[in-house]
DNA sequence: CTATGTGAATGATTTCACAGCT
DNA sequence: AGCTGTGAAATCATTCACATAG
């Protein structure tokens, strides 16, 4: 398959929350132009971005709204559900666990590590803390699909290089760290300092 | 000025990570391929980003460690002190108020806000709660440089809007929606689900 | 008549490649 | 000799515009 771009992928979830919000309103066709105006983008873009993947729409009539959502979820393989651990059971770590809207699409957390010993056995927000040590022995009995980082920087690529020997093959990293993983491994990383820097850019000229 | 690209605004805040962090190792001298093996790109990258500004290198030699960091923080208007209110007390919102690494670059939490009166006038994370309702009142007396916006989506856009009229310029979203703002502000958004759902794409084809 | 799907055109970003300093 | 700074070339992404289908 072609490759995409990653803006396309990331439309393409814009587009399905939208669509989500129509189905909620009993709306059942929409024009690329309604999706194009509710994401601040046009009616070009949204069938060129759907254009990569077949044609969903009925000429003169516009989209299926439940067909093109679930058209989407095929595309973007939300058809299945995900086991998300999340590893640093600090203030965000905990914060994480039961943020509303993980669930939504299929992303379940279930478990959650931390190396303090203070804090392992505990629980936090209704999930126990296990202990670093027993990741690769967990991982081996029950795999997460997607590991979320929320670790101070300093151990997140030991960690990651773990994971990843376990097979781990998908990250989100809060860590303020350039992560380095194989070919075959995804990994997004969302960085608060570098948001707060570009909002500081766009402060300046004005 | 010319039009920046935000991915080049985003590659100097990564650079201006790896400065830092080549000032505490003692390293004095940089090329712009030892940045770019740093920032998974190339040294043209590097070169053609910091070109939009200025030169600040040595032909033959490199970039000063501690000169091109300052150049770049320069840029990213980052020699001044930034007050951040956290609108949203709830568990992503207390785990902000000190994330390690706002502080760093002179972004200070100095409110929190929520509408809950269970939580108005207790503290999260050693910063008092503050009601909701005097956001307006509060922003007239010590106005905030940048909001970030924790609360549920269904309340985001009527908040940032009251906070728009009091004056605030920029804003980091973490709720799940497209906020509208004037041509002055800033957003940049944030989006958790939308992160896994590009990871979820990445995981399709492999 | 309306709105899709898509090549072709435009615009933006990245990479190349080399002249010019140090 | 080594590495920057930068036009020119190549690649990638968006927008245009229209033939086509309902």
């Amino acid at each position: 398959m072609r490759k995409i771009a990653e803006s396309t992928v990331r439309r393409l979830s814009l587009y399905l929350r939208f669509l989500e919000d129509f189905e909620e309103q009993g709306i059942d066709t929409v024009s690329s132009d309604a999706l194009a105006t509710r994401g601040h983008t046009t009616s070009a873009q949204v069938r060129k971005d759907l254009s990569f993947f077949g044609s969903f729409g009925k000429r003169g009539l516009g989209y299926s709204v439940p067909e093109l959502a679930s058209r989407i979820r095929d595309i973007l393989g939300l058809g299945r559900a995900y086991r998300v651990a999340v590893i640093g059971a600090g203030n965000l770590g905990a914060a994480l666990v039961h943020f509303s809207g993980f669930d939504r699409h299929g992303f379940h957390v279930v478990s959650l590590y931390d190396s303090d010993p203070k804090k392992i056995g505990t629980e936090r927000n209704g999930l126990a803390v296990r202990d670093q040590k027993d990741l690769e022995a967990d991982m081996a009995e029950e795999l997460a699909d997607i590991a979320i980082i929320v670790t101070p920087a300093s151990v997140a690529q030991e960690l990651v290089d773990r994971l990843v020997g376990a097979g781990v093959k998908a990250f989100l990293n809060f860590a303020p760290v350039q992560l380095k993983v194989p070919d075959d491994v995804v990994v997004k990383t969302v960085s608060l300092a570098l948001e707060l820097e570009a909002l500081s850019y766009g402060l300046r000229n004005r």
